[in-house]
DNA sequence: GATGAATGAGAGTTCATTCAT
DNA sequence: CATGAATGAACTCTCATTCAT
């Protein structure tokens, strides 16, 4: 991965933090705030949308990468959850505005037929694989006796949306003098405690 | 509300319905779907970001309209939760694509900032009026003995994601032939009564 | 003479009066200062191009009518001058904006080509009118021996010129304060006298 | 200055003085007759207002540079008024349609106010530097007591009108086969100095 | 006659993309 | 490799004009 590539993704996510994604998000405005030249743009990525594409996989792989432990053996149930839901807090603020985002068509909505169905292939491995490291950890609270038992899909997709609104409730609902990480973390590995046992 | 209004908005519906959101939403676009002139968009509307914004506000209002039911008395909690679940299915049906970009910035992330604002607002009014929904409905629940307390604003807000994701779910994960809406419902319902008995 | 086409001129008039010339000048501001429907315009007129022609016509008739007095037999030479030099500062006060546009192609320079020439012939019959009128005038001078010779065509169109010019030195260089309607309407009677003397 | 912005400032004077002004003046047109694309023109100006006002400013700055002589000592009087009248001629040709109107208001009414703004300020400028000219040139006609005194702001004001006006009379009242260039500049010299003597 | 809602040609402007340097 | 001047397709928006009422 070239330095110059990787200045440009810190640059779409930068404006996007700063301005909500996609007014004014053009190539001169990312070439200049990744510091090269327009044209250099064109000699990593071969279009505007492949360059959006890439970034927003990017960002999920990033997101993964910085949320996904390795689960270690003997470790505890709880541990290992709550330090994940700590992860995607930290996460989501790092990546602020996009979290969402994310979830939704909101940003491939604007891309070409092409890259849209690229970017929803990506979506859905990503997504089994979220519901995979899910079912792996809940499977580790289910050998604890803290959950009945292994959920189906549907659970698992419930669970996994709890974290993430958790989260959004977190930095959007509650006025900044009413956060307390340590305290929401652990309102939200309650609450899927009490939906799975 | 004049007719050629209304032509529009459903037009840009219909676009949003068919191909995903904002690619290829011109006002070119707009006005051949809606069947008038373009120059009749700017009748209505005074420029494109308004036309957008005030779109989202009438879907917005419309999704309300659609799933809020007067509570008569003497209701049964669980009559009344699942014909509001039941109503999601269906406006979620009909508004395709659109449901998941709500909750999101998906949309406002292309206006003015102005109008970014705007429609700010008016998602903070309608997520009031969808919290305060809820907790009447739960409220009857609580009566029945149903559930056991009144939930505070974070477990409300859950209980509103839950029933959005659950219709996502229907939709987006679960495939055509494993489709069953009465059997889904009631699982989204219990799903909810789990979480608050 | 219908009296919505003189509200048309009169609002184009004192739209031109309040913000210079063309920018803005549309067919629905027009009919709005007019207190006339859109419609109204084309009733009377039968193109922008049209309305705007006319109406340069008939302030350039109503400024002749204004400033070209009956000269009565037995009147002096410096009376009815100076009479005429004090109806065109009137004048020009009325139509500010106005009066020096008239003179060039300032607006008919965004006339079609078939009004642009209309107009044109029009002025050149102006001039015409105003020339012959000057010398008429000047005749009278030379009666009463305070000019020697009738000048020739040149010489009329000099005077002529320092009339409009000394006009608008008056509203245009000297600052308020130092304004004397009097003084410098005499100023440019002898102006006039030393260059035909 | 760069070859492609005076390309554009050159594409605008040619059609000018073809066409007359405004009408069919468009951004398409002017790229056109530069010969570069529609685009290059914003990257010299930000706008068509911007446009129109710096081509105004640099033919009000062209006309100055080659009318306003250096005048060296020892010159005669009647050689340098006649050479700076004589230049006024060959410029007023070069910018035929245009000199008249830059004495008004007719290009600046179509500009937003804040261009409109620039512009008079820079005309106001441009006078100042011509009546200083004048009056400069004037001064060594009273040494060499052709004329007898300094005149006053007025009076510098329709010397330098008469220069103009003469010239317009040459071009525009004076047909074809009776203008004879020698002899209509001395009489326009000869006027200004009936005038001041 | 009088109106103004409806229209679409055409204007100004943006911006992804190219390519000579 | 890196660049940014140059470009024109495509966009939003304006406004003279029409026509049903």
């Amino acid at each position: 991965m070239t330095t110059k590539k990787d200045q440009i993704f810190q640059a779409i996510i930068s404006h996007i933090n700063k301005a909500g994604l996609l007014k004014n998000l053009t190539i001169a405005e990312i070439a200049r705030l990744a510091d090269v030249g327009k044209g250099t743009v064109y000699e990593y990525f071969s279009s505007k949308d492949e360059v959006i594409c890439e970034t927003i996989i990017y960002i999920l792989e990033s997101i993964m990468a910085e949320t996904l432990f390795e689960i270690p053996t003997n470790t505890q149930f709880s541990t290992i959850l709550i330090k994940h839901i700590e992860a995607m807090l930290k996460v989501s603020q790092k990546y602020a505005n996009i979290d969402l985002m994310l979830m939704t068509d909101g940003i491939s909505s604007t891309l070409e037929a092409a890259y849209k169905q690229k970017l929803l292939q990506k979506v859905i491995e990503i997504k089994k694989k979220y519901t995979d490291y899910l079912k792996t950890l809940i499977s580790i609270g289910v050998k604890e006796n803290i959950i009945i038992d292994i959920p189906d899909q549907y659970l698992i997709f419930i669970v996994g949306n709890i974290i993430m609104t958790g989260v959004s409730y977190y930095y959007h609902e509650l006025p900044q003098e009413a956060r307390n990480e340590k305290e929401h973390i652990n309102r939200i590995y309650q609450t899927i405690i009490k939906l799975l046992s």
